[in-house]
DNA sequence: TGCTTTTTGAGAGTTACTGTCATAAGACAG
DNA sequence: CTGTCTTATGACAGTAACTCTCAAAAAGCA
């Protein structure tokens, strides 16, 4: 077996042997094996669980053999499915999306739109179906230290996936400091749209909001 | 006494009551009492123990209780100093001397330079004193995702931060969406000028590379 | 010298993890 | 349906980073 843990369903794709999987996809997915599909009911279970918790009790006072308890699960089955605590609320669905929208935009589409373009699509998509539960984790993203620490490492992940595929598209060395500020610099300012979305509560256009971020970056930088 | 620790020396001002101190100007002060100093050198013991012994085996394989055998003190003594492992590495001195530095620019130069001009300088001063220890601390926030964790919640809290003075200056909103997308890009762009530097074994002009950087959004986003 | 304030160390407790191993349960071949 | 192989689970023991409390020691001060 996996040495890490339960191996994830992973349909069609033959990626990595071990992953955090992304739920989106597969619960659209063609049948799995009964396996699979328990293995996905109990991730959701403990996620579930963890959130009940979480809401009356808050974050940081719930502990992780609470969590199990309510999921019935070991413990040991929950950092299975979750090696940190703050896993539970962070997904690491987007960066695939993104690279997948990124690639299908035209290339003599000027690299900046090319990049709201690819940010704004998936994040539609995945707004659709989990809107609340963004804003939940948004709160939570806010509100706990460890889990905003998290995000942010992994937010610096995504910024250097980013700079292997532009850097792809211009020639430019992925590596190179110029590539590594804008792609940075735009993360930033989108992330910051996204902090701020949630600050109201998702009452605002996301995609507004994003293209207003990165037009300001226009306007201060440009002249 | 200070509710979380031993009340650090903060000389002249009156500032918060228990912070982390900043070393720097403390070096150059007028003579403390017996008291501060000597809290002063137990600090440096242990942050040097600490390096010691991470030069020898790594950061994530040496324990507190190590660090704090090595520096001759109890391990209680060792959390009052630096509540958390990471905050050996990470220093907030930064903050202060950047808000010091734009405060100290002309109200009509245009703000982003403003803002490049505020970081170098005193980027500058402390190159000129902590070169090396700089570098080997970009070295373990490049190798340590904690302390890399920890590195980015403090850059968002200096992000804040920046924008109440930006805020204060133009009479913007201090949480508006367009200063707060500003604001994170540049400290974005810059910080990866300063890890740009750091893996260059800081032989490039740090002054150089953060231009380099801020001038990148601007090629990117300006025309 | 005595009194007050601050720093220190000892010790006990909590929590998020890690690793190992035996057992139970799904998958599959015959 | 049976036996076999594979994979998931739970029990258990351990570690390391903290946190809290309290009494003793040291420093500052009258």
């Amino acid at each position: 077996m996996s040495p890490t843990g339960p191996t994830l369903p992973r349909p069609s794709a033959g990626g990595t042997p071990m992953s955090a999987g992304s739920e989106l996809e597969q619960l659209l997915e063609a049948p799995l094996g009964l396996r699979e599909r328990k293995k996905l009911k109990t991730r959701r279970a403990i996620r579930a669980a963890a959130f009940r918790l979480f809401a009356e009790q808050g974050y940081e006072t719930t502990t992780v053999d609470q969590i199990a308890a309510e999921a019935e699960v070991s413990p040991s089955t929950f950092f299975r499915y979750f090696p940190a605590k703050e896993d539970l609320v962070i997904s690491d669905d987007y960066d695939p999306l993104l690279e997948a929208a990124f690639r299908a935009r035209p290339r003599d589409e000027p690299l900046v739109e090319s990049i709201r373009q690819a940010m704004i699509e998936p994040l539609r998509r995945i707004l659709a179906a989990e809107h609340d539960d963004v804003l939940l984790r948004m709160r939570l993203y806010r509100e706990v230290p460890s889990i905003r620490a998290r995000a942010l490492v992994g937010q610096q992940e995504s910024a250097t996936m980013m700079c292997g595929l532009l850097a792809e598209r211009t020639g430019e060395p992925a590596d190179g400091l110029r590539l590594r500020a804008v792609v940075s610099a735009i993360l930033a300012a989108s992330s910051e749209a996204v902090l701020y979305w949630s600050e109201r509560d998702g009452r605002e256009d996301m995609a507004d909001l994003l293209s207003s971020a990165i037009s300001a970056l226009g306007d201060a930088f440009g002249g």
